[in-house]
DNA sequence: CGAGCTTCATAACGATATGGTATATAAACT
DNA sequence: AGTTTATATACCATATCGTTATGAAGCTCG
């Protein structure tokens, strides 16, 4: 015999509170619903679920357990109701996310802790990715977000920015490195020392060559890459090699004292660190959550980028 | 956000299966009906519940969560089904019984064992009374059935019997008592020894003193009394003592060889064992199938009982 | 890559169930 | 007994359900 969930869910109200009405007052329900909704399970059933005549209402066994499911379910309820209200509110859910390695793990990583102080609820997915393989995961619903820096975005192409800072690379070398302590740079400094090569396919490696074709040098020394950031940085540390990095990157880890940019200027891309998104796609609200969070964090940066940037890129 | 039970559940199957179709399927449902669910559902949580346009169908975060909650909802749902399915059949639920201890002891507490072969999932609750308890309980609705000998039945009284045995009181005694070899016993023989006291208000006590008066002796030694069954039972067995029993009790006790009855003949009180009900009570499935099981249980051994009945008091 | 099959979405409609308000009835309290 | 509270009933409006019919979208296989 198959009972409709509801009515199970109202028993249960009812055998809960010990009465018809505080039952109904329970669920949200007028008091003669939840009477018709017993009446009609007792007449179904063919079996009395209370003792009549009784005013502290009392169940009979099959009542009594029948409630006892039903209660699972208004508790199944109650949660998925919770549940609903959190996802609205951007509290539950998954944020799958993709990035560049630098800013994912100097930038972003730090981000995603601060975001689930306020929303506990909600998982990171992360993975790395350079903007091919970022767009093609956006459309084919991989990620929600990607972080990556971006020249310009075609039309068409289903996907929107949210502009989050402007792209500006320095050059970047461990804290004592030699060339600090020179007044002046020039490009035959640069070409002295080794160089760690950015990854194959990263933004950061053509700007790399943009760099060395402005400076007019040929050929630099590549002693080492492939290393993950953390790799990159602590080699920097270790030694006098010297690569290219975005400046937030070196501001992000600016309180660790390991690394630095040399006061050196060169033109920048006309390029812009930011989120890429489906356009047509329904969000979801902790997606939207942590998009704005990431936004506002950097706003909240913006000054403090500027400064350090001055203050270190050109010795202010 | 209240979501309807029902809608959970469909979600639920849909997620489970990877199906609409199965999924109504499952629940008995017209797949039209579960799409629209599911649809509805979206509208309303302004949430993707699906991956659209994948086939082998592929729930979202918040899908897959919910259908959690909803998975939930379909056991508990199941599991009710099968429970009232079960009280139906009297394969659950609780039978509360009261009867004379004498009875309950020696044969209903051995019938509810059997009972229960058939009925695993029926409860059964003792408790003991005479007439006067059990009918007061009866209508209290504190017991389902009562076990009791009973003379007249009052028209009125709310209450149905249903016979199951002739009264029929012996004299009962240990097995190896003195009197077994006597040829005749006569009256003077049975105040010659200790007599047990059945308990007071039971119908024992006063169809004791009816024996008195039938026989013309005066006063018992009463030398035990307030045992419960078994002491009784185990006082016999070390003693001389004697004591009235319903037949039937010495017959279901014939096995053990530890008590017997005296053949000596005295009138018999117009009195029926059988089983008390409330007239005008809906039925729990357990507690008719218990009755019938107890009716039938009787019938069985009524040609044993009789054959035993003249074998021993009568020496046949 | 297109034909064919399966599965899902939508529409329309009748039947039913549900929930509400108003009100009658029954139980409990004092 | 009278008052108060709780439960049952009556009736109406509406949401939902389940059905059939039909169109659209994916998958499979040659």
């Amino acid at each position: 015999m198959k009972l409709d969930e509801r009515h199970l869910v109202q028993l249960a109200a009812v055998v809960q509170t010990g009465s018809v009405t505080e039952g109904a007052a329970l669920l949200g329900l007028a008091q003669p619903a939840v009477s018709r909704t017993l009446a009609m399970l007792e007449k179904r059933l063919g079996e009395p679920l209370f003792h009549k005549g009784r005013r502290p209402l009392e169940p009979t066994a099959l009542g009594r357990a029948l409630a006892d499911h039903g209660q699972i379910m208004l508790s199944a309820s109650r949660k998925a109701s919770e549940l609903v209200d959190d996802f609205r509110h951007g509290q539950a859910g998954v944020v799958r996310l993709g990035g560049v390695p630098f800013f994912m793990d100097a930038l972003i990583a730090g981000m995603v802790a601060e975001f689930q102080q306020a929303h506990p609820g909600v998982r990171v997915d992360q993975s790395y990715g350079y903007l091919p393989d970022l767009s093609a995961a956006l459309l084919a619903d991989r990620i929600d977000i990607g972080v990556c820096p971006i020249d310009i975005l075609d039309e068409g192409s289903g996907l929107t920015f949210q502009e989050i800072l402007r792209a500006h690379n320095v050059i970047a070398c461990g804290v004592s490195h030699p060339l600090l302590l020179k007044r002046r740079i020039i490009a035959a400094d640069l070409i002295a020392y080794p160089w760690i090569a950015p990854p194959p396919g990263s933004p950061l490696l053509s700007d790399l060559h943009r760099i060395l074709l402005w400076l007019g040098v040929g050929e630099i020394r590549v002693r080492y890459s492939g290393g993950s950031p953390l790799s990159v940085v602590n080699y920097m540390k270790a030694t006098d090699a010297l690569t290219v990095l975005p400046h937030s990157v070196v501001f992000a880890l600016r309180k660790d004292k390991a690394i630095t940019a040399l006061p050196f200027d060169f033109p920048q891309p006309e390029r812009k660190l930011g989120l890429l998104r489906l356009a047509e796609a329904p969000r979801a609200p902790a997606v939207e959550a942590f998009a704005a969070h990431v936004g506002k964090s950097f706003e909240n940066l913006k000054h403090l980028i500027k400064r350090h940037e001055e203050a270190v890129v050109w010795g202010a």
